[in-house]
DNA sequence: TAAATAGTGTCTTTGAGACACTATGAC
DNA sequence: GTCATAGTGTCTCAAAGACACTATTTA
């Protein structure tokens, strides 16, 4: 069949420019309560020595296949563990200004990803120089990934706002006060506790009940706190609202 | 230099599957009262004779200038001209399964496109076959177009309650009602016309006061109208929720 | 005991939505 | 006149947030 041939001849020859695809991934996860990214050094040129996101060329595979491989690589994690499978995993945006990669045009798809609180990588995986970083200790970052970063961050603070995505955060089983955490940590601000908890609850199918209670109670005291599941909410009605920052960006 | 080299060599064989990079445009505007999207239809195969969304190869230029390229040439309005630059164009998210396109590997970056009402199409375009179609009568489009479209719609939708994007459908200056007409054709409801005023005037930057009145009122009667001005706000404080359908996805 | 936390009660303020009503202008 | 629309008033109910308070647990 000559419809590749076809497909060729049909457009402009500028666009045989070879292009490459690539997905980067803005992993997130939290640890002793501060939001964490994780990043990889670079070894090669550009940008060697540099730190990035973690990120690799799309082989035959979706596109979100090629993100889920490239986060289980660089984090050691193995598909079926059961680890790396509960990450959430979604489609950022993508970013192909020309003169992104001083090399080639390449177009990047990013993800973002939001995982309980994982192990350090080096355990494995090919990218040794991989670590957790807390998001306001990133300095500058290799191409425009300080940017794809904000992109993340800014999505994932907003999404905290009117999906159940906090609980991806933390296990399978978790108390009020580490949801709590989790929003005080992605957003960078205390939250009352007392409301906080009523509004949860309050929130139809954001969280079940387990009807069992933590073993213990919190570090510096308290009674023990109750366990809950992630309900079956893909939205937060009414959402959750971030505690009014200047009343929207005019 | 080595470096295109060292870059080649640094990953699998297997990335060295061709790859094209294209825009697809979900262009939408209001005409009628009615919610349209601009569809072209196919020349070559595949798909020879279906309706699709506008879009092609990415050149050398940005993903956003390749959208707004595309859209300038299926529509035939020119740039500088002020109608095809006070278009709002935002991107959606990109589709890059394997097999979507039968001929090669094939990754789309979905466009987002607003617009007041724009002249029918085939006006100097080189694409002949381009027309507006209200949405509720979108049949079966070609390559994954019909989920690209569900996809764009979903986030018009969205965007609605928390952005001033309505005013994007409407000329410089607008009234309430026309207002109003924009979220009855997107959201496919009446809203409550009194409440729907007093609400818009509520939200702080959403519109402001040309101080002018219309010179005429409305078809089937009715007082002049106030005009108004798009105002400076980024994000609708608090939001203009849609009436409530089932209290979200469960 | 002191301090921190879980969980609940209550009050105030804001906003959403239902409904009603007046005034205006096209036909 | 008739009818649709612009714009406002008012009432009710839900929800957000401030504050207070009790009970429980750790160190």
């Amino acid at each position: 069949m000559s419809d590749e041939r076809d497909f060729l001849d049909s457009y402009d020859p500028a666009a045989y420019t070879p292009v490459a695809v690539t997905v980067d991934v803005v992993a997130l996860t939290i640890r002793h309560s501060r939001l964490h990214v994780l990043l990889v050094e670079r070894g090669a040129h550009p940008f060697a020595g540099w730190w990035a996101l973690p990120g690799g060329f799309v082989q035959q595979e979706s596109l979100d296949a090629a993100a889920r491989r490239e986060l289980a690589e660089e984090t050691g994690l193995r598909s079926g563990e059961g680890l790396l499978d509960r990450v959430h995993l979604e489609q950022l945006r993508s970013y192909g200004d020309p003169g992104r990669d001083p090399r080639m045009r390449v177009v990047s798809v990013a993800y973002l990803a939001f995982a309980p609180s994982l192990p350090d990588p080096q355990s494995g995986g090919d990218a040794s120089g991989a670590r957790w970083v807390p998001v306001d200790e990133v300095g500058e970052l290799a191409f425009d990934h300080a940017a794809i970063l904000a992109d993340g961050l800014d999505r994932a603070r907003a999404k905290l706002e009117y999906t159940p995505l906090a609980t991806a955060f933390v296990g399978d089983e978790f108390t009020i006060g580490e949801l709590r955490a989790v929003y005080a940590a992605v957003w960078g601000e205390e939250l009352h506790a007392g409301n906080f908890h009523r509004k949860v609850l309050s929130v139809p199918g954001f969280v079940e009940s387990t009807g069992e209670t933590s073993t213990r109670g919190g570090e510096r005291g308290g009674p023990k706190p109750r366990l809950y599941r992630a309900g079956d909410a893909r939205l937060l009605h009414p959402a959750l609202l971030r505690p009014t920052r200047e009343d929207g960006v005019r």
